[in-house]
DNA sequence: TCCGATTTGTTCGTATGTATG
DNA sequence: ACATACATACGAACAAATCGG
């Protein structure tokens, strides 16, 4: 009866204080006086809450309003993922369709709107991929950053969350699950395509660009799903 | 030192026995004899993963594997809009924009290529949408029918889910900040439109007619913002 | 309807580890 | 080194819910 409640009544008392991200909440003593429950059910209270991301709990000194990231959206969809491939589903190919599907719908609209600005950070970005594929070592964090970058000119945080979110998810259960075969010189001509459509002001190009990126990654990702491998 | 890692443990332990949504896991005292940690520890790590949707645990009963819905993404969700909103960000308004971008992307694909089943379902609920239109009552519902059925023919589960849970959301928060004032005759007209759009096939028409349809929902919710209502 | 077995829910007391000053 | 304040962890007991006889 309580437990439910409880998380309510917290949740409640962030909103009506109108706690900002980082501030402190009551102590778990206080929470016990204000919510009128035990220390464990406090707890297990905030332990939920913490993985909704919506408190931060930390350790010997208090506990506080989370930032509210969408982390603990991340660690669902990986763990759905994780667990629908081991039982033979083709859940890191939806996934993958996921992205693709949000992303060909952006980038259209993106195409020729974006700033100066951020097509000179793209391309330092895409040079910055070559280099590193050069050098042999992974790129992951570099395309990370290159997707990112590219859809902050939509002026939407949460837009912007959400498919970091998404990328987070996906590359985690892609390294965890299956090696990909990499092929770095390919996927730096790839984004440099973007990149160069996006500039261009041409949207069917660039979502042009854009599925055939994901295009690849899928063809990539089809010959590593052949066997399926097992947990430790 | 533990609580993260008995989450991790638990996790790890629905992986590698393959365990389906629904199957049951072990009960508490076996899982403290399992993973050597007391009662109250295990119960918070339970607790956790039910913040996530990952586990289900049912009162006198047993603790179950979870569907691995995304409910606990919207409960996030719409904690973070609401949370944002009384701080004056306008965080209902991304959480609109959000779903308006994901959805113009996809219809415009799905123009032409949905089969005369679904296009028949659709039309059905345009008109239980008209009905209640003019009868008065609420047509949220059949609203949310309608954009489910629009893009199941995706023939992506993980996609639907989450524009759904997008929908949720954004419903969730728009009925506890705002009361909308409802047209339900413009919102008939252009659920029509969308359908007939997608029907004919002209994919340029149907992101314009889903473009119109969000346009209007942004529309109202701008003048009922004016005002910042203060909770309870 | 009742009873007992099983399982989760809630509470208390106590001890330990950790960060701050 | 010490004291304070806080979170972490454990164990034991009882309450409440569920199921089957």
């Amino acid at each position: 009866m309580a437990a439910r409640d409880l998380q309510e009544r917290i949740k409640k008392l962030i909103i009506d204080r109108r706690l900002p991200s980082g501030a402190p909440l009551p102590t778990e003593p206080e929470l016990m006086e204000f919510l009128g429950a035990s220390r464990n059910s406090v707890r297990e209270a905030l332990k939920a809450l913490q993985a909704m991301g919506i408190v931060e709990i930390r350790h010997g000194f208090g506990t506080y309003v989370g930032p509210m990231s969408l982390a603990p959206m991340i660690e669902g969809l990986a763990f759905r993922t994780v667990a629908g491939h081991y039982r033979g589903e083709d859940s890191l190919l939806q996934l993958l369709e996921l992205r693709e599907a949000v992303e060909t719908g952006l980038v259209s609209r993106l195409a020729g709107r974006l700033p100066e600005a951020d097509l000179d950070e793209l391309a330092a970005l895409v040079a910055r991929m070559e280099e590193q594929a050069a050098q042999g070592a992974g790129l992951a964090e570099t395309d990370r950053a290159f997707h990112a970058t590219l859809y902050r000119g939509l002026d939407n945080v949460l837009l912007s969350e959400v498919l970091e979110a998404f990328w987070d998810a996906f590359h985690r259960v892609r390294c965890d699950l299956v090696e990909v075969p990499q092929d770095p010189q390919v996927t730096c001509r790839q984004h440099r395509e973007i990149l160069d459509a996006v500039r261009s002001g041409d949207s069917a190009r660039a979502e042009r660009a854009i599925r055939s990126h994901f295009g690849h990654v899928r063809a990539r990702l089809d010959v590593s799903t052949e066997r399926s491998p097992s947990p430790q």
